[in-house]
DNA sequence: GACTTTTAATGACGTCGTGTCAATAATTGA
DNA sequence: TCAATTATTGACACGACGTCATTAAAAGTC
């Protein structure tokens, strides 16, 4: 039936456009501000039939969350699809994290929420599954190049050291180092200036000290991170202007 | 008069007593769970009476935060002291962070809500500044092992790099680590299975590629690691019999 | 000790936000 | 055309924050 479809897309769309409307408000009037009331009438519903769609404020942040976390993959998976050896797939990899928590700084910061308790324990299963499962997969994709370079005898694992538990570290300081300049409030007065060259420098002499091959300068270490910088900058605008939406 | 210091301290054993109730409160039941109503239900005063001692909700977190992180100056003040050289300095500054995040775990959860903005911006600037200043001290301290450590030709810095900017690096992966354990939901299904000792080695690979001197094996490394864990813990022992609280 | 002044404590109140649910409207199916 | 199903509505109950006029207690004064 038409009429029927018509309707079940209406009320899809709605969910899109709840959360359209959503994002804004969290990220520039902050949590508080985020009022279903206030969505209700600005979507110009009762409040009621917002319900229908989220059964409380806290689902619809981590629908939000959700939706930032796969473009972060979407950047990571491009990263990993470069032509390159693995210590320079790498480099991609962080060249995304930079892509994402610069030009995306919203959805790195949407993403925070997902680990605050309050919001994490009273939102659906069904939905921390989704969560888990796009962390995973993101894992996975790094944790693929790790091995890649064991089998191409490229890097030699530490003794009882996983692929996974390699990452680990490189996601912990870069992740560290995000979460530290957006929210450390003595970060300016103490004299780190530029964070994201500090970090730059930390990753390549972790790199060195594994010995992961081949070796390279820190100054070829910086070249190239800023053409995959470059390279999804433009793959992200087009991946936004394909979906019409960000 | 000794009846009008008897009052005055009664108003600032109430500070205390406030905080002393609302720790365990927010630690296992989360921040909705932390009403002034509540509170002061609790402490058998009227919510106007509450009020005179903390403007508003935020500032109690805030509040508790600061007496967590004083606590953690102190695990880096003590590692700090130790009589070592400079890198294993820096390990013993490694086991405070390991002790704070074990057998402080509550203080680290609530250090973290200095974190949300919702808390941060509705507080007092007094407390801001109180808390940016002890964080500032925490910074300064390691700095300092940095700053010898060149000073006594055991480390060059690279080119353009600060003591501040070189404490970065460790800093983020050790707090990045600790909130990746305690927050990302996948991470135990994914074969992440023993983080520290995967920071552990990290840090020591990044110490190596440094070339901080002296130069030692990861089973010397994670030794003198246990070794400062444990005297930190007798250190962190005492401090709290002390106090007479923790 | 009687008093005034200053300081502290109280809790009812206004306000705002969440989430529910019986009632109503719209859509679908027969 | 009408019953059955599905979607929408908004009044309502509830709970929390923060205020403030009122009341109580303490300090200061003679």
């Amino acid at each position: 039936m038409v009429t029927l479809s018509r309707k079940k897309r209406e009320i899809q769309e709605r969910e899109v456009q709840i959360l359209r409307l959503a994002r804004p408000i969290l990220l520039r009037e902050g949590y508080q501000a985020l009022s279903m009331e206030r969505l209700a009438s600005m979507m110009e519903y009762a409040k009621g039939t917002l319900y229908n769609h989220f059964p409380n404020k806290e689902e619809i942040v981590l629908a939000l969350a959700l939706e930032s976390m796969e473009l972060r993959f979407k950047l990571f998976d491009a990263a990993e699809k470069m032509d390159a050896v693995s210590r320079h797939k790498l480099l991609a990899i962080g060249a995304a994290c930079e892509i994402y928590t610069q030009k995306y700084a919203e959805h790195f910061a949407i993403e925070e929420w997902i680990r605050n308790s309050t919001i994490w324990d009273k939102s659906s299963s069904r939905r921390q599954d989704l969560i888990r499962q796009c962390e995973s997969r993101c894992i996975g994709l790094v944790a693929t190049i790790v091995h890649d370079a064991v089998n191409h005898g490229e890097l030699n694992l530490p003794e009882g050291m996983t692929p996974q538990e390699m990452i680990f570290g490189f996601w912990a300081i870069n992740y560290g180092s995000q979460v530290l300049s957006a929210t450390s409030p003595s970060l300016p007065d103490v004299g780190i200036v530029d964070a994201i060259k500090a970090i730059r420098r930390h990753c390549y002499t972790l790199l060195n000290g594994y010995e992961w091959k081949p070796s390279m300068t820190f100054e070829a270490h910086v070249a190239l991170t800023e053409q995959f910088n470059q390279r999804l900058d433009v793959f992200s605008t087009q991946l936004a202007s394909n979906e019409l939406r960000i």
